[in-house]
This record gives C-alpha cells, sequence and structure tokens, in this order.
DNA sequence: TATTGTTATACTCTATAACTATA
DNA sequence: TATAGTTATAGAGTATAACAATA
C-alpha cells in the first residue's frame, strides 16, 4: 500500500525547517519538488485518480471486484439485454478489452450472456440475480466511498467539480 | 442525471429518433446507458483522465515521451543532483517501476546518473543539455495542450478544479 | 539493521490487427 | 462489404518481494 509522504521526504528540505510559523497548513512544503508539474490540470488530474482508484479497488477486493468489472456489471445490472458493443460504447472501452472482462463476470455467475433475437452474432448481456445483488451491495459500497472522498466540500463544489471534469471530457469531442 | 452544458455533437444526435441511431462521426457519444455510473465522481474523474492522458501523450509522442517519463524528466531537470527515491516519493511511484524509466532516459541521453558523493549508495540525476532543451520544449507543448483543454472555463473554475483535484487527493491522509 | 537502487514477477488496463460467423 | 464478438499480441503502468552494496 502507498503512503503518503515519509518524514524522510521532508529531510531534504532544509529550507522548510528555517522559515517561520507557516500561517496556512495546507501546502506543507515550501517549493515541492514535482512544483513544475503542478502548473498543468492533468497532474492534479492524475494525482487524483490514482487516489480514487486505489480506494475504490480497496473498496471493492471484498467484493471480488475492481474497477473496470464493477462498472461493467453494474452498466449490464442498469440495461438488460446490453450488446457488447454498446456497453464498449458506452464505457469508451474497445470490444476487444472488453471480451475477457464479460467473460469473468460470466464465469463467475454474475452475468448471463444470452443470443440475442434479432441479430445471431450479437449477445445479450444481463445479470443473474447473483450478479444483481453484488452489483447492488458494490454500488452502495462505491457510493459510501465516494461520498467520503467528497464529503469534505460543498455540495455545489462537488457539482462543480464533477461538471468540470465532464467539461474536460466533452471537449476532445468538440475538438476534433 | 442532469443535462451539462450541451456539447455540439449532441445536439445533432438528439434529432434523431429514440432506437434507431445513424452513425454520426462524434467517437463517443455519452449515451445514458451509464447513467448508474456517473452518480460516482471516480467515473467521472476516470473518463477525464482517460482523454488527458490521451491527449497528454498525443502531445508528446513526436519528441519521444509519454506522460510518467515526461514527469520524470521535468522533475529531475528541475532538480539537479535529486535521487531516485526523493523522485519516486515525489511523484507517488515505486522506486522499481522507476528504475526502467530512469534508465530509458539516460539511454536516450536526456539525463545522467552520476554517484551520490556523500552516500555511495545512492545516485545523482541531473538533466543533460539536450534533457533540458527537450524538457523545456515538453512543457511548453504539455502546458499549451493544458491550456487548450481549460479554456473553455474561467481562470475561477481552473483554480477551483485544482483545488478540489488536489482536495480529493490529500483527504486520504486523514481517511486512513 | 536499515536503506538505495536494482531485478524479477505478476497483474490491470489499453491499443491494434486479424479472424469467425453472421448480416 | 460491413458488423459483432473473439483471439492474439504488445505495450504502459503498477504492486510486491528479494537481492547486493552500502549506510
Amino acid at each position: 500500500m502507498r503512503r503518503r509522504a515519509s518524514p524522510r521526504f521532508w529531510k531534504s528540505a532544509r529550507r522548510a525547517s528555517a522559515e517561520i510559523m507557516p500561517r496556512r497548513p495546507a501546502p506543507p512544503a515550501a517549493t515541492p519538488l514535482d512544483a513544475g508539474l503542478r502548473a498543468f490540470t492533468g497532474y492534479h488530474l492524475r494525482r487524483a485518480m490514482a487516489v480514487v482508484q486505489a480506494e475504490v479497488n480497496e473498496t471493492l477486493a471484498p467484493l471480488g471486484l475492481r474497477m473496470v468489472p464493477f462498472s461493467v456489471l453494474v452498466v449490464i445490472a442498469d440495461n438488460p439485454g446490453l450488446r457488447s458493443s454498446q456497453l464498449a460504447e458506452a464505457l469508451g472501452m474497445e470490444r476487444s478489452n472488453l471480451t475477457p472482462v464479460v467473460e469473468g463476470l460470466v464465469r463467475d455467475g454474475l452475468i448471463a450472456r444470452a443470443a440475442a433475437d434479432d441479430d445471431r452474432r450479437a449477445h445479450a448481456l444481463a445479470a443473474t440475480p447473483r450478479g444483481a445483488a453484488l452489483a447492488a451491495r458494490a454500488r452502495a459500497a462505491v457510493a459510501e466511498q465516494d461520498m467520503r472522498l467528497t464529503e469534505q466540500m460543498s455540495p455545489e463544489a462537488r457539482a462543480q467539480l464533477v461538471a468540470l471534469l465532464d467539461a474536460i471530457e466533452t471537449r476532445r469531442a468538440g475538438a476534433g
């Protein structure tokens, strides 16, 4: 497991000890080593993502799930009869990468692949009762974890965070 | 779920009837299939991260860099004499995963590994002139890319986005 | 004993091409 | 010809354990 900044790390920042009492406890270092990267939004995004991914995976581990299989299971549970290509499109994944994920969920008895009645190439995906139950539990666990993650911010701030993240995501489509 | 600032390509897609979707050039059409996941901050974070990572890698490709090597190079260029363990700590990476990255940069003549004078176990990392020049170019390219990524939002919104991302990241220390 | 950097290993996720069976 | 799902493969990124040299 990854730990936050150890005392050893700050040993090198000798200027901090020479500094007077900081007014705010927020920024721990005067000039962090990664100061040059903190100018980029993507860097903060990346660091936040690492924390979220670690916590979500930790939350899902007892349920035998990880982030991607969880997403796949939830979308299938919410959309019975869904096809793999639609699923891939919805999650922004390649179909080829989806195959082993779906297969794992089938093997675990969480979803079922049935032949689509109108197109014999396609498979209709649906959650089994056990899969639906696990999806519900996992959803609740991740929701609670997500709430802890953002409990420090106001509802408005959290809503704006989501809106800004979506703005970043959808910008590419408009840009090309 | 709430519909936010409407992306351009959604407007054209909305004209189509519900089931039969004409094939548009719009790449990742965000269908409501993933509505159950949009409740989670981490999901939006993940999607935004995918876009940013793809764009940054695309930006860095002509320079022969990727996201992680770029980060490593920039931090080394900003902190001559840095040691691997400090670098790993600053970037939140494992030392073992840093080794091949550093080695690649050394092989490309972008950084140099010198023996540390006070600790013969450690290596002092520094950018070569060529590495420093590439770091400067890459930094500028990523900065421009980052600006394009967030040009649609006000400076205040962008600052708040970074602040909220940092809040998510640093929250973990108090959570345990 | 502890730490630095390394090696080895394994797993997750991603990206691309090619194949099959249908359409 | 084109599409749905699969297979194969390669690469990036991440995590852990263990090792030799040094502290």
